[in-house]
DNA sequence: GTCTATAACGAGATAGAC
DNA sequence: GTCTATCTCGTTATAGAC
């Protein structure tokens, strides 16, 4: 009974990965607007309707697949904060960019799907939101603990900003201090927007030699934050 | 004879206005990949054929709304750096960057056609580079100013990154400091991180006073660059 | 119970004959 | 420029294999 049941998961959890690299696959050549069932299931051998046991709908398929993105880009991030020196909080912090980068650049379309446009009809459930989240806790995680060991510079704070502030460090960090996360947050969408840039066409022509580049704007992020060099 | 040939040429800017008008609808509601010819010609009463005698490829009816789109958008950003005030090049740069950021909110598909996903199979030329520069143009101009007249901060400039800060400088603003010159580059692409982030709904559930934080954040990108406030 | 296949729907795109 | 025949699509109902 029990063997039964573990080949057939084991078959239903392999069908369900080919179905996602087949939908991957369809991703880099028409892009997410254009993911058809139809099309992943002929690449397949399968019949479209066959799809449905494993996805209920085209919109649950993209639901997975951004997940997935999320989730690969994550462990990336996660693996280069953990084999970045524990005792620099601006070498966890580059670390964590860099891998950001790379992932990126070696899943474009990927990239693409998460950090692009919207897909037109397609709206993202909360189910993505835990997945989305990891890079974003990386970083948050990489200021805290500077903060705890005393290592984070002061930042002005203007009033117009201090409620907001305030809200965001009790959401995000209620250990740190609201200027910290403010500053944390905005660094982590600007770390998105010179990955875009790149990735998207935007610095051809501008910015050559990216890998410096992107080294030393990222490392300014950092003392943006507040993170300063470790012994 | 010049009033047929005027008649004819004011027709024919009159049809092709309408013609990017419905295109623009259309990627309003099923985004740039599945823009379609034949769609558009079908939302003008139009045969699909005759669309060709004004634009010649469904990629340069494309390529047109992107460069309407730069064009949009840089003019907003000339007009808000126009209305600011000129001894103060922190409010200027803040200006143009909530400028930036009110037309992206006004403008969210056209904002995703030229700052979001590449279009599958759709390579934009060099006919659009002078549009897509121009606020780029702009923040060279407000930070070059500051430098003339004395009012730029000094940076620092790590030797790894001298030679592209450098080449930079000579490419786009000969006259500022190299390092003046890649930090410019970074707020550039790292402003449209921010706005890009709040469009594309990564600060769903994050950030509420979207207003004020990027106020704060792109204020913050202007003493990144080395703009210090006016008198 | 778990899966796949057939067939069909309504809608839209497309290619080619006229 | 028009019409038609043939494609695509997501999705569902149903029937049968394992």
């Amino acid at each position: 009974m029990s063997t039964a049941q573990g080949a057939r998961a084991r078959a239903r959890i392999e069908v369900t990965a080919a179905i996602k690299d087949a939908a991957r696959r369809q991703l880099a050549e028409e892009g997410a607007a254009k993911l058809s069932l139809r099309a992943v299931a002929r690449e397949l051998g399968m019949v479209s309707s066959a799809l449905y046991r494993y996805f209920p709908s085209r919109d649950d398929l993209l639901t997975a697949l951004i997940i997935d993105a999320y989730d690969s880009l994550g462990e990336a991030a996660e693996a280069a904060h953990a084999a970045a020196p524990a005792a620099d909080p601006v070498r966890r912090w580059t670390a964590v960019c860099e891998a950001v980068r790379a992932w990126a650049l070696g899943h474009p379309h990927e990239y693409a799907l998460i950090y692009g446009s919207p897909v037109p009809g397609y709206s993202a459930p909360q189910t993505t939101v835990p997945a989305a989240a990891r890079v974003g806790l990386l970083l948050i995680g990489i200021v805290r603990d500077a903060h705890d060991s005393s290592g984070l510079t002061e930042l002005p704070l203007p009033a117009e900003l201090r409620p907001e502030a305030e809200r965001l460090a009790a959401d995000l960090a209620p250990d740190l201090p609201p200027e910290a996360a403010a500053a944390l947050v905005a660094a982590w969408a600007e770390l998105f927007g010179l990955v875009g840039f790149e990735l998207f066409g935007q610095f051809n022509r501008v910015v050559e030699d990216r890998e410096a580049f992107f080294r030393h704007a990222v490392t300014r992020l950092a003392t943006g934050v507040g993170l300063t060099a470790g012994p």
